[in-house]
RNA sequence: GCCUCGGUAGCUCAGUUGGAUAGAGCAACGGCCUUCUAAGCCGUAGGUCAUGGGUUCGAAUCCCGUCCGGGGUACCA
C-alpha cells in the first residue's frame, strides 16, 4: 500500500479521535512537498480548521503529533501556516525503490481477459494529398493514446479509417484525367501520395481559373462555383464511381494504390502501425443503408429534391444532411457506417475517435444520430479532440501550399540530427548503419516530444523558420539522458562491479538521492493519470521533471568514482532505475531511446 | 448572429479536484570540461496570469461582464 493511502486513512482517524467528527475522504488533500520545505508529504489543514475550532497552525500540530505516533514512516514533521508538513522514514523510501528496480515494467498495468477493450481510430487519412504536420499530431497522439491505454491495463485495437472515396479523390482523378499526361509515380520518381497531391492543387487552381472566368461573365459566385467545368467534372465521376462504372473505379484503384505506397513510407518512418484497417469504399454502403433505414422508420425526413435529412432541432441541434439530393453519402453517413461495422466486428467497450477539434460539433451529431438508430453505444463515444497545429501565418491549407509536408520535415530533422551528431562526434566507433540509425532515432525523438509535450487540447504553433530545439526541454536532452546511464552502466560492468538490488533498508539517502526516489515512484501516477486524462503531455512532462533531476544528481554526485561501495551501489541502483523508468515513458511516447549518443 | 474553445515572461509551453513566494525551455548575459558523455550543470535578468467585478481562510484555476483570437454553424471532409 502506498504511503498515500496509509496517510489518507490515518488522517481520517486523526480528525475522528481528536475532534469526533467524520471527514470525507475527498476533503483530505495531500501533495508532495515543495522543495524549499523540509518534508516529503503534505497535508493541506484548512479544511479541518472548522472542526478543531483552532487555528491552522495547532490543527496541524495535533494532527502531526497523531501520524508521528500512530503511523511507522513518519519520522518527525513541522507546520508551515496551515500546511503539516511530513518526513518520511529512509526505509520507506528503500523500500520503494527496491520495488521499483525489482519490476521489470514497473509503472505498467499488464492487460488481462478481463481487460476493457479500447477502439482507438487515428490518422484517417484522405487519399488525395499526402500528410502534413497535422496528420503528423494526429498520428503520434493517436499511437501514444493507446500504448497508454494499453499501460493502464487496457486491451487495445487500433484502427484507421481510410478515406479512399468521396469528391475529394473525384477532384485529383478529374485533374489527373484532363492534366496528367499519363504520369504516374514510376515515370515520374514522384512518391505516389505527393503525384496525387500534385493534381489536388492542380485541380484547385483550374477551378478557381474557371470560377473567375464564370463570374466575369456575369455569374453569381454562388453559380459559378457549381457550374464550373472542373467541379463538374468531379461531381460526375463521383457518381459514375458510386455507380461502379469500370474505368472511373480503375482509375481511382490505381491512383488510391500510389498513395497507399506513399503513406505506408510515411507511417513507417513515424513508427506508427494499425491493427485493423477500414476503408470508407467498404463502409458508406452500410452507413447510407442505415440512413435509408432511418428514413423508412420515420428517424429522418426526405425533402423534395430526394436529400435526407436528420431533425436535430430537439436536441437544440440544426437539421443535418444525410445523403445529398443525387442520393451520394457524406461524410456523416460514412461513419455511421464505419461505426456499426467496428461495433459488429469487435467486442467493444469503449471507442476512441483522435480527430481534430474543428470536428467537435460532428462527433456531437454522430453519436445523436448513432443513438437515434438505436445503437447503444451511441452515447458512449469518446472524441480524442486535439488542437491544431498553426504556422506563424496561420492555419496550414493544402490546397494553397502552405502546409509542412511529413516527409519533408521528417527528412530535414534527420539531416539536422546528422550534422549536430557528426560535429559533436559522439559515435565514433558505430557503423554507418547504427550510425544513421541513431540520428533517425534523435531526429524522430526531437519531433515526436516536441508536438506530444503540449496538451492536446490546446492548438500548438510551430515555425518552421526556427528548426526544433535538441537542447532544453526536448527529446534528444532525454535521450542524451538516458544514454548516459546507460554508459555509466557499462563501465560498471567492464570494472567488473556487480550491482546490489536488494538495498537494506538502513541505506542512508542524500538530498538528490531521496529526491530521485521520489520523482521514480510518480511514474505510476504519471500513467494513470495519463490514462485517465487521455494526455501524453502528462507522460511528457514526468519524464522531463525526472531527468532534469537526473541530470543535477549526476553531476553533483559521482557514481562510479565514488568510493565508499554501498554509496555507489546505491547510485548505480537509482541510475538504473531511472534509466529504466526514462525508457519505458518514452516508449508510451512512442520515442526509442539510444545506447549512445 | 448563434454555439464552442482559448488568452500565463520577448518566443514556445507547464501549472492535478481552488493551496505555500506562478514554473521550465528557447532567446540574452555571466560562470563550470586533467574526474562517470558540456545534446549537460550553476547563476543573472525577465510577470498587472487579457481586462473589470464576484465567490472564500485562500483564485492563473470557480462564476458573471468586457476586449482580443481560433474553430464550428443545413448538400466539404
Amino acid at each position: 500500500m502506498s504511503i498515500e493511502l496509509i496517510l489518507s486513512a490515518k488522517i481520517i482517524e486523526a480528525i475522528a479521535q481528536c475532534y469526533n467528527q467524520q471527514v470525507e475522504p475527498s476533503l483530505v488533500q495531500i501533495q508532495n512537498t515543495r522543495k524549499e520545505f523540509e518534508g516529503d508529504i503534505t497535508l493541506v489543514v484548512f479544511p479541518f480548521v472548522r472542526m478543531s475550532k483552532k487555528s491552522p497552525e495547532a490543527t496541524a500540530a495535533e494532527i502531526g503529533d497523531y501520524l508521528q505516533q500512530h503511523v511507522n514512516e513518519v519520522e518527525k514533521y513541522n507546520v508551515v501556516k496551515g500546511f503539516l508538513n511530513l518526513v518520511i522514514s529512509p526505509a520507506y523510501w528503500v523500500s520503494v525503490l527496491n520495488s521499483a528496480s525489482a519490476h521489470a515494467n514497473f509503472g505498467i498495468t499488464e492487460a488481462t481477459e478481463a481487460s476493457k477493450l479500447v477502439m482507438v481510430e487515428y490518422s484517417s487519412p484522405n487519399t488525395n494529398k499526402p500528410l502534413h504536420l497535422g496528420h503528423i499530431r494526429n498520428n503520434l497522439l493517436g499511437f501514444s493514446l493507446c500504448e497508454i491505454l494499453k499501460a493502464n491495463g487496457n486491451k487495445v485495437v487500433k484502427t484507421n479509417i481510410v478515406n479512399d472515396r468521396g469528391i475529394h479523390i473525384c477532384k485529383s482523378m478529374y485533374a489527373w484525367k484532363m492534366w496528367g499526361n499519363g504520369q504516374t509515380p514510376e515515370n515520374t520518381g514522384i512518391k505516389g501520395d505527393h503525384l496525387v497531391g500534385n493534381f489536388y492543387v492542380k485541380f484547385d487552381q483550374e477551378y478557381k481559373k474557371e470560377i473567375a472566368a464564370l463570374i466575369g461573365q456575369g455569374e453569381t459566385k454562388e453559380n459559378a462555383e457549381q457550374n464550373a467545368p472542373s467541379m463538374q467534372g468531379a461531381r460526375e465521376l463521383l457518381l459514375k464511381w458510386e455507380a461502379k462504372d469500370a474505368e472511373t473505379v480503375q482509375l481511382w484503384k490505381t491512383m488510391n494504390d500510389w498513395v497507399y505506397a506513399g503513406f505506408d513510407v510515411t507511417y513507417k518512418a513515424m513508427g506508427v502501425d494499425f491493427d485493423k484497417i477500414y476503408y470508407e469504399s467498404e463502409t458508406y454502403l452500410y452507413g447510407k443503408n442505415e440512413v435509408l433505414r432511418g428514413l423508412a422508420e420515420g428517424v429522418f425526413y426526405q425533402k423534395d429534391d430526394s436529400s435526407v435529412w436528420a431533425d436535430l432541432t430537439p436536441e437544440g441541434l440544426d437539421q443535418k444532411i444525410l445523403l445529398r439530393s443525387d442520393g451520394t453519402s457524406v461524410y456523416m453517413t460514412q461513419d455511421i457506417g464505419t461505426a456499426k461495422e467496428r461495433f459488429q466486428d469487435y467486442p467493444i467497450d469503449k471507442m476512441v475517435y483522435v480527430v481534430g477539434n474543428e470536428q467537435n460539433y460532428h462527433f456531437q451529431v454522430l453519436s445523436i444520430l448513432l443513438d437515434k438508430l438505436g445503437f447503444e453505444f451511441g452515447k458512449g463515444l469518446h472524441h480524442f479532440s486535439y488542437g491544431m497545429v498553426e504556422l506563424p501565418q496561420g492555419k496550414m491549407k493544402s490546397r494553397e501550399g502552405t502546409v509542412v509536408d511529413a516527409d519533408d520535415l521528417m527528412a530535414e530533422m534527420i539531416e539536422v540530427s546528422r550534422k549536430t551528431s557528426e560535429e559533436l562526434g559522439k559515435l565514433e566507433g558505430y557503423t554507418p548503419e547504427q550510425a544513421a540509425e541513431t540520428y533517425k532515432m534523435i531526429a524522430l525523438g526531437a519531433l515526436k516530444y516536441f508536438i506530444l509535450k503540449v496538451d492536446p487540447k490546446k492548438n500548438m504553433l510551430f515555425n518552421p523558420e526556427e528548426s526544433i530545439d535538441f537542447n532544453g526541454n526536448t527529446g534528444p536532452f532525454i535521450q542524451y539522458t538516458y544514454a548516459r546511464i546507460r554508459s555509466v552502466l557499462r563501465k560498471a560492468t567492464d570494472r567488473g562491479i556487480e550491482l546490489n538490488r536488494e538495498l537494506a533498508s538502513s541505506t542512508e539517502l542524500s538530498g538528490k538521492e531521496l529526491q530521485l526516489i521520489k520523482s521514480v515512484t510518480q511514474f505510476p501516477v504519471a500513467v494513470k493519470e495519463a490514462g485517465d486524462m487521455y494526455s501524453p503531455a502528462l507522460i511528457a512532462n514526468y519524464i522531463y521533471e525526472l531527468v532534469k533531476e537526473f541530470n543535477q544528481f549526476y553531476h553533483e554526485c559521482p557514481i562510479l568514482v565514488e568510493e565508499n561501495v554501498e554509496t555507489r551501489n546505491l547510485r548505480l541502483v537509482i541510475a538504473e532505475t531511472v534509466g529504466k523508468t526514462i525508457k519505458t515513458g518514452m516508449k508510451l511516447l512512442g520515442i526509442d531511446v539510444p545506447e549512445r549518443m
